[in-house]
DNA sequence: TTGGCATATGAAACCGGTTCCAGAAACGCG
DNA sequence: CGCGTTTCTGGAACCGGTTTCATATGCCAA
């Protein structure tokens, strides 16, 4: 076992208490004493125990961060922007996945109420408000992602895709596009809604209305199934617009293995802008979303509430914004022939 | 504030140690009790509190897991690994990244004693064993990823890159290729040396000793101006084995943009095969490393020192196979011309 | 009836720090 | 010189649980 403080104390011949406040840079000390102490300290190698500090303290400089899986390329950003936040300011991360899993969601709410976090920013949206309504009611400040308008304890943070998915809609018109498809995020999915909606509005706004709007699940697959099904039918749209970059891959993928060619016969647009769509082949046209920044205000959002007396949280707002790269392509008159 | 136990106790009329002994399922408890306890429980939603459980039993419940950033997509699947098994035995995951920075190394170091966890896996090379020995110092056993022999407290897991590079050799010999060139990651790093030594000695014992050997960072700009190097010497070579993917896929971009196009006139291989590897285009032919096992292996191995008494580290090891894609083919005869 | 054991519960010590309160020493000022 | 401050230090309560030890009851065998 470690050394104490109590250790510590005997050995430099002090109480308990001088220690403690050399270690925490409190009160009047002497600079003899404060010498005599951190001699002993390295002699014993000593580190403080984080628990008994957060016992004693009630405080816990921990902040719960939730998402959904880390294998998701759309994280680490996240992750990291809020992670350098906290660190910065001397706290802890507590990293959790819900793995998309109700029940594994639970474990973690639960386990992020036992280590009275400080705060916690949920940034997936498979957890919805009332599971994040357990952490609040144990007065522990949250922040959500495109969730319902703030309130006390919570603060919401809004991508606004809208601005994005006009610059998008408006690139295309440009490139002389006319018959679009939208390949959606899981119906079940607050953002991917959200989304759906802005592109399907928008795109109609524009005389544009898809000859098709499919669901999918996030991932890579579900962007090659959902492509399958769209070239299955009569009219086979020049654009595709994907709600993220992992269906877009998957669509592109499966539009060359149909030997329909990305961009010169059809158009595909992402969105996210994760770190492998400049990498894509061709590299992918996408909406980019502010990820690292998100993470950033995810925190500053969660520091405000809780210096404020009154922990009521604010609506934040981050941009979006079109990145043209090159799986767009001005549309080619000639119809389309699909390989069997 | 949260509920106590006490003020749980009082409610259920019993004593604290009877709440104490409900709540873990210890001792003998009636049936009664336990049911008042329990209502007294969920009547205020109460929750124990980490911290104190953690000072009183002197147990941490935690395990630490050192990576050095996680916007590298080298970590992921080692981090689902090892967090799965960890959450599957009621033990939580602190994840730390050095950002490749001493002082934050240190720093992680110091959070990881403070947080007395039980064990920590170190699966970045970014950190040495003198630094992890503070840790093993403390009596908390390290388990690292191609480092020195096991010893006291250290496991090592070693991932046997020799087959991968074996057959990936034997796989451009089979292409007829006879001149290769080597981008390997950066020499301070033990992982990209190992890798550097077996691809030289295993290219050179099959007679294709590489007609350039560089160094380079382990990201994608990194392969970028690795390659513009080995395009501008006189002896271009018609096969590259790169350090890690992302170095591949800097190499394969940088390529194609000089007007060399792969796998045509250059085959490219990398190592690790991350998520992105088969989506790259040409898909990535590569060396894979399963990394979800490496992440099990390492909780395991922390897991294994910690119930044996003396506890003595063991070595694991961990294979690699190559994965053949598109981004190797066969040699052309002719010589390459290469863009200004 | 009594001794011994299993069952059920409470009182209190303890984990390793922080912090309040009090007291001592040194200092400044009238 | 005496008194109020400021500086420095120690004692002890406290944070919220776990766990040991002691006690009480019920039951069964001797």
């Amino acid at each position: 076992m470690a050394h104490t403080m109590r250790e510590v104390a005997r050995r430099a011949g002090v109480s308990l208490a001088t220690v403690s406040r050399v270690l925490n840079n409190t009160q009047y000390i002497s600079e003899e004493t404060r010498q005599r102490v951190l001699d002993a300290v390295r002699e014993f190698n000593y580190f403080k125990n984080v628990h008994a500090r957060r016992l004693a303290t009630g405080r816990s400089d921990l902040f719960g961060l939730v998402i959904s899986e880390i294998a998701n390329p759309y994280f680490p950003e996240i992750i990291r922007g809020y992670q350098a936040m906290a660190w910065n300011r001397g706290f802890d991360v507590l990293l959790c996945n819900t793995e998309y899993d109700l029940e594994r969601t639970k474990a973690v709410m639960r386990k992020l109420r036992e280590s009275d976090v400080r705060g916690v920013a949920i940034v997936t949206s498979s957890v919805d408000r009332s599971m994040a309504s357990e952490l609040t009611a144990a007065g522990i400040p949250v922040v959500l992602c495109n969730s319902d308008p703030a309130g006390k304890l919570v603060g919401n943070i809004c991508i606004q895709y809208e601005h994005g998915v006009e610059k998008a809609i408006q690139h295309v018109v440009e490139l002389g596009h006319r018959r679009s498809a939208v390949i959606a995020g899981p119906a079940d999915n607050r953002t991917a809604v959200t989304i759906k909606n802005a592109l399907v509005s928008g795109l109609t706004a524009r005389g544009l209305k898809p000859v098709c709007v499919l669901e999918s699940n996030y991932r890579v697959d579900g962007g090659v199934s959902a492509v399958r099904d769209v070239l299955s039918r009569s009219e086979i749209p020049t654009v595709v617009f994907c709600g993220n970059d992992l269906i877009a891959m998957g669509a592109m993928s499966a539009l060359e293995e149909s030997g329909v060619r990305v961009p010169d016969d059809v158009s595909v647009i992402g969105i996210d802008d994760i770190f492998f769509a400049f990498l894509a082949r061709p590299s992918l046209t996408t909406i980019s979303v502010p990820r690292e920044q998100l993470g950033v205000k995810a925190f500053e959002a969660l520091d405000r509430m809780l210096t404020l007396k009154r922990h009521k949280g604010s609506n934040y707002m981050v941009e979006t914004d079109l990145v043209v790269r090159r799986s767009t392509a001005p549309v080619r008159r000639q119809t389309l022939r699909v390989n069997s």
